[in-house]
DNA sequence: GAACTCTATGCTCGGAAGGC
DNA sequence: GCCTTCCGAGCATAGAGTTC
């Protein structure tokens, strides 16, 4: 009889921690440990695909520190959604692990917001990665339910609306998540796009430069679109090689010019030039001397 | 190396235009 | 008339570049 008397109370016990646990999880409080397998991204995309070497190795070496926020899947049973931590989530999938996650019962709204606002405290999303992000929303939500959750004004978003809208999607995904560029400089290339003659064939060109950092590839296909000056002497502002990226920029005045060669785009080619210095100079002087003697 | 200048960015405000 | 959307402009700040 005790033994059934004991039975009873860890059933009981058993049954007070499941509520316990249902409890904390409905209030988002406890974190678990869930199978990557069955956790869904958001439904709205925020980030660009980017490099996650150094969160796989910290998460490696550490563990995963911070848990993911999810919701319990609103059509599939047994299946979460992603509020934020994507990329911890692809982390983790990859080093074929459990994820800690915070479970919480979100709507639609709720869970934009909190995908929204991690992102605004992070502060690591660039603006054409929030711009997309805000786009995205614009489909399903309200601009009031967008403008709390990326917490900026409606002034800034309209101008985000407009600049997605303006550029093709291929050109921005060739281009990617250019960090450092800001909304006027991704307005300069809208402007840019809007003048050029085939601008079609700006996305060709940022595809050909994935050799190069995203904000770079931002630059040169700004460079590219800029309509080549000719300056004095028939020497354009901005030397490019046949391929179109930029070699050089010259600036010419009365009394000097200058050649400017970005030494982390073309370390060797600034080198090279450096030593042909010399032997430039002595062509030149023979020749001089040969005009004169003629 | 310090001081200064320039440039780009984010944020905010105010006004115009259009829809209800 | 009110609200929403859009746009231009100004301000503060940070970082890079330049000058001394």
């Amino acid at each position: 009889m005790a033994a059934v008397s004991k039975s009873l109370g860890d059933l009981n016990d058993r049954s007070r921690r499941a509520n316990e646990i249902e409890r904390k999880l409905a209030e988002g409080q406890a974190v678990i440990e869930l199978d990557t397998a069955s956790i869904e991204p958001s439904f709205v995309q925020d980030r660009m695909e980017g490099d996650i070497d150094g969160l796989l190795a910290s998460i490696r070496e550490q563990g995963q520190q911070v848990p993911i926020l999810v919701r319990p899947h609103p059509e599939q049973p047994g299946q979460y959604q992603v509020a934020f931590g994507h990329r911890r989530l692809r982390a983790i999938t990859e080093l074929g692990r459990q994820v800690k996650a915070i479970v919480r019962d979100l709507t639609d709204e709720q869970l934009v917001i909190a995908q929204g606002q991690e992102n605004n405290e992070r502060e690591d999303l660039s603006f054409i990665e929030k711009a997309r992000f805000a786009a995205r929303l614009k489909e399903r939500f309200s601009r009031d339910v967008i403008t709390a959750a990326m917490s900026v004004d409606k002034s800034d978003l309209t101008r985000m609306f407009n600049i997605v809208d303006a550029l093709p999607v291929e050109l921005i995904d060739a281009i990617g998540p250019a960090p450092g560029v800001g909304r006027r400089s991704w307005i300069e290339l809208v402007e840019l796009l809007e003048k050029a003659p085939a601008p079609q064939e700006a996305t060709q060109f940022a595809l050909g430069l994935r050799a190069l950092a995203s904000q770079d590839r931002f630059k040169e296909v700004v460079t590219h679109l800029k309509p080549r000056r000719i300056v004095a002497r028939g020497v354009p502002d901005v030397l490019a090689a046949p391929d179109g990226s930029r070699l050089a920029q010259v600036k010419q005045s009365k009394a000097k010019v200058e050649i400017m060669i970005d030494r982390k785009a073309t370390p060797d080619f600034a080198a090279f030039v450096l030593e042909q210095v010399p032997a430039l100079y002595a062509e030149y002087r023979a020749k001089h001397r040969q005009k004169k003697e003629a």
